[in-house]
DNA sequence: ATGTCCCAACTTTTGGGA
């Protein structure tokens, strides 16, 4: 089983580069964020000529959460049912082939003297909270932009970023709260020196100098984490005709 | 160079957000 997640920054403009994406990889299940779209807009029918079933939850210019999958999508579920939603249209979750899937947006944070930032920290506390329960065996995938490198080798310089969001210890904290509830930032046991990242600043061509941050993850429960096999970021994604400014990341489970 | 991209609107340019 295949499994990915992808921050396409509009799925407006970017349902060519998925529709092709997923022609190329064959993910059983993608996690989608930032679609910027209405429920009403979301190309239900487009994905469903490539052999998807999906659930979206949209709000319309920003934020908008989806789950695309190949091998069934049972049980959908919109965001958390808590005040922790009127931060935005940044959850949605559904079975997938006996897994339950999320797809999440972690709030942005904008800076660490912000609003938003306090609501980055909620939202995190309020995810760990769903996760805790779960039971011991049921295999959970939290997947998407949760706008946290974990750690320092997960940004290209360190230096550059003082006092920026995305690295300070308050959110990391607050990621390591998933951690706590059983959860593996799974990538990291296939990558374990860091250096390889999902997300450059599309300004002062961040891409080409390598000034990139992992900010997408896959959190898997144990009973899943056992089951993966290998992680990747498909760097050419995000390369040629109108890219996201993400790049999608995708794990392999044996069967 | 806060240098790009995407969205919406009292739309042909500006402002908000990432």
């Amino acid at each position: 089983m295949r499994i990915a997640t992808w921050n396409v920054n509009s799925l407006n403009v970017r349902l060519p580069r998925v529709e092709e994406w997923v022609a190329l990889h064959s993910p059983d299940v993608l996690c989608l964020q930032e679609t910027k779209q209405t429920n009403e807009k979301f190309p239900t029918k487009a994905l469903e000529a490539l052999g998807y079933d999906s659930i979206h939850n949209g709000e319309g210019r920003w934020n908008g959460v989806a789950i695309l999958s190949s091998v069934g999508l049972e049980s959908p579920a919109s965001g958390f049912g808590s005040k922790e939603d009127e931060f935005g249209a940044r959850l949605v979750a559904a079975t997938c082939g006996g897994v339950r899937i999320m797809s999440a947006y972690v709030p942005n944070g904008r800076s660490l003297d912000s609003e938003h930032f306090q609501s980055k920290l909620q939202w995190l506390a309020r995810l760990g909270e769903v996760l805790k329960e779960f039971g011991d065996s049921d295999e959970v995938a939290v997947l998407g932009d949760f706008n946290v490198a974990p750690v320092d080798a997960d940004v290209w310089d360190i230096g550059a970023l003082e006092g920026m969001t995305h690295v300070s210890a308050e959110e990391r904290a607050a990621l390591e709260v998933l951690a706590e509830a059983g959860y593996d930032d799974i990538f990291r046991r296939f990558h374990p020196d860091g250096g390889v990242y999902s997300w450059w600043d599309y300004r002062d061509g961040a891409f080409h100098k390598g000034h990139g941050m992992r900010i997408d993850l896959v959190m898997t429960s144990a009973a899943l984490s056992k089951r993966a096999k290998d992680a990747f970021v498909d760097r050419d994604a995000r390369k040629g005709v109108k890219p996201s400014d993400h790049a999608p990341v995708v794990v392999d489970f044996s069967d």
